[in-house]
DNA sequence: CTAGGATCCTGTCAGC
DNA sequence: TGCTGACAGGATCCTA
């Protein structure tokens, strides 16, 4: 899905724009995009949103929580006076909504609408109490978040894999929340670190440089308002503009390294597509 | 317990 | 043009 950062930037772009609207109707067009009872959600008010990692956590008025996890190809999609768009872009901004890849919508009780598009099906929203939240197997197992991270637990998280490569460890959701397949690339390059090494071989120093590099990476991206690929878009429908400003190594591939003028490689690791400085990282 | 691979699904693109 | 395989900003399930 849209990592963290691209996480954030909808919750804060929402946050603007549905707090506090009344559900007046939910229509559902792919069954697995929507998990619990629309009954729970109708006549609800949309009264908070938080995040945790990658999960997307809307809380209702009656206490209920909607959590949507994006996965690879989600975005969310306000219509009203204003249009945002963010998450995965697949056209999301431009096209009649609900669209080929609408799968739940929500029609608001001031004419305007929720979109939830999601062209791979892997993501999907759930409907869960309080009780349902505290159970969710993936919140449950969820690491903390980058900057909540001590560096001596993340030291000693690396410590637990030592024969796994660094970049299959930082992407588990359990050992490090948020970090998707860019920022774990941009995060490697910032520690001059090559994502195949085994977490055994990392020294003390650049498993902290790492865990800097992931909390710099990505807080840097929430400022900029989020990565943009062909299809992201962010809230207000403008476009994210990290990628473009800011990656260093993640699909530049064939091109100069802006830091030492070698060759960016790809390659593969952790069954993902994977790109590196050979000059530039060790 | 860990690590690695297949799998869910749709769409696009490169190469014949 | 039409087909085929590879790949895609994720997470889970199964296997060794």
């Amino acid at each position: 899905m849209p990592e963290l950062p691209e996480v954030e930037t909808i919750r804060r772009g929402l946050e603007k724009l549905i707090l506090h609207k009344k559900i007046k109707n939910v229509v559902i067009l792919c069954e697995k995009s929507f998990r619990g009872d629309p009954k729970w959600v109708v006549g609800q008010k949309m009264d908070r949103l938080d995040r945790r990692g990658k999960a997307l956590l809307i809380q209702l008025s009656n206490k209920m929580w909607m959590m949507a996890h994006l996965r690879m190809t989600g975005q969310m999609i306000f219509e009203g006076g204003e249009k945002f768009a963010a998450g995965h872009p697949d056209g999301g901004f431009t096209e009649k909504m609900p669209g080929r890849h609408t799968r739940v919508y929500f029609d608001f009780e001031d004419g305007t609408h929720l979109y939830f598009n999601d062209q791979r099906k892997f993501g999907f929203i759930a409907v869960l109490d309080e009780l349902g939240l505290a159970e969710d197997s993936f919140l449950k197992k969820l690491a903390p978040e980058p900057w909540d991270m001590k560096s001596e637990d993340f030291w000693g998280m690396l410590q637990r894999h030592k024969s796994a490569p660094i970049k299959a460890v930082i992407l588990d959701q359990s050992n490090i929340a948020g970090v998707g397949n860019i920022y774990a690339d941009e995060g490697c390059f910032y520690a001059g670190i090559l994502p195949w090494r085994r977490c055994g071989d990392l020294e003390r120093e650049e498993s902290d440089l790492l865990l800097k590099g992931l909390c710099e990476v990505m807080q840097a991206a929430i400022d900029s308002g989020g990565s943009t690929m062909k299809d992201y878009v962010r809230a207000d429908g403008t476009k994210g503009s990290y990628l473009e400003k800011f990656a260093q190594v993640f699909r530049r591939d064939g091109l100069e390294c802006r830091r030492c003028g070698g060759m960016i490689e790809k390659t593969r690791v952790a069954g993902r597509g994977t790109h590196y400085c050979r000059g530039c990282q060790k």
